[in-house]
DNA sequence: GCCGAATGCCCAA
DNA sequence: TGGGCCTTCGGCG
């Protein structure tokens, strides 16, 4: 389940068990063995998220670097669950076993390998330092539709297709809406409305969006419901059909009738 | 057993 | 813009 939650709940999940630690590196999978001998042993002393990229830095400078694409999983041994599949990087402290399976990205370098990575990236709306203005400004500079600029990482990090479709929903965008001729009120708003979701998904540690006061009170809520239009076949405040639109290569979920069209 | 899809992204044309 | 890659899982024979 990676957007940009993932990372961020996963750096506080696991810097108990990893930082301040001797770390023993390997891959039991054999395709990160020869990075991980660059680190193996050594003391870890910060886990850091941004975006969906994840950062295991080291006391030597040398990092890991983490990218879990679609499939990438991480598990904590001791809850006896079956296999994980092909462990791709293992690190164990004293105190337990974390395990790496199918990531895009699981690579070892230098501070540069880390800056060049977050060079390309935009402000993360879960960091500090994660400026909204500068997600406003290259909102308002893109000629894309919003909708695909929210999937351009270079724009905001961390957002995804499943926060993309619900933001936009939100706040009654249509996604082929040209970014730049919102209103930067609107735009402030999506910000906002991003970092509420990115940070109930670090809570939560799943993607919930909806939100009661914008249903109908009425409208009768199904176990299992977490999203207003993403992946739905209708709309949960209005029941309309559902539609998708491909922007970024991707199909954006939007209601017809929630989201104005252009 | 095979196929397609899935919260991602890179790269060649 | 399409294909490839990373992996799992459910639906269909």
């Amino acid at each position: 389940m990676p957007e940009g939650h993932t990372t961020h709940r996963l750096a506080r999940d696991l810097t108990p068990l990893l930082v301040g630690r001797a770390v023993a590196v390997s891959s039991p999978q054999g395709r990160f063995a020869a990075d991980a001998a660059l680190v193996d042993g050594q003391p870890m002393v910060a886990i850091e998220a941004y975006g969906k990229h994840l950062f295991f830095h080291f006391a030597s400078g040398l990092s890991t670097h983490v990218h879990l694409g679609l499939f990438g999983k991480f598990r904590v041994d001791g809850d006896g669950l079956p296999p994980l599949g092909e462990v791709r990087m293992r690190m164990r402290t004293d105190l337990g076993v974390v395990d790496l399976a199918g990531p895009t990205a699981c690579e070892v370098g230098p501070g540069e390998l880390r800056d060049s990575i977050v060079a390309r990236l935009g402000p993360d709306p879960l960091r500090r330092d994660g400026r909204r203005a500068d997600a406003i400004a290259a909102l308002g500079s893109t000629r894309q539709p919003i909708g695909g600029a929210l999937l351009d990482q270079r724009v905001i990090a961390g957002v995804g297709n499943v926060f993309r479709a619900e933001v936009l929903f939100v706040h009654g965008i249509h996604p082929t809406v040209r970014a730049a001729d919102c209103d930067e009120p609107v735009l402030t708003a999506v910000w906002e409305t991003l970092r509420k979701m990115l940070r109930a998904g670090v809570r939560d540690n799943r993607i919930i969006t909806i939100d009661r006061r914008l249903l109908p009170r009425d409208r009768p809520l199904r176990r299992g419901d977490s999203t207003f239009v993403y992946k739905r076949d209708v709309c949960l405040r209005c029941g309309t059909a559902v539609q998708t639109v491909k922007l970024a290569g991707r199909p954006c979920y939007f209601c017809p009738a929630c989201q104005a069209a252009p």
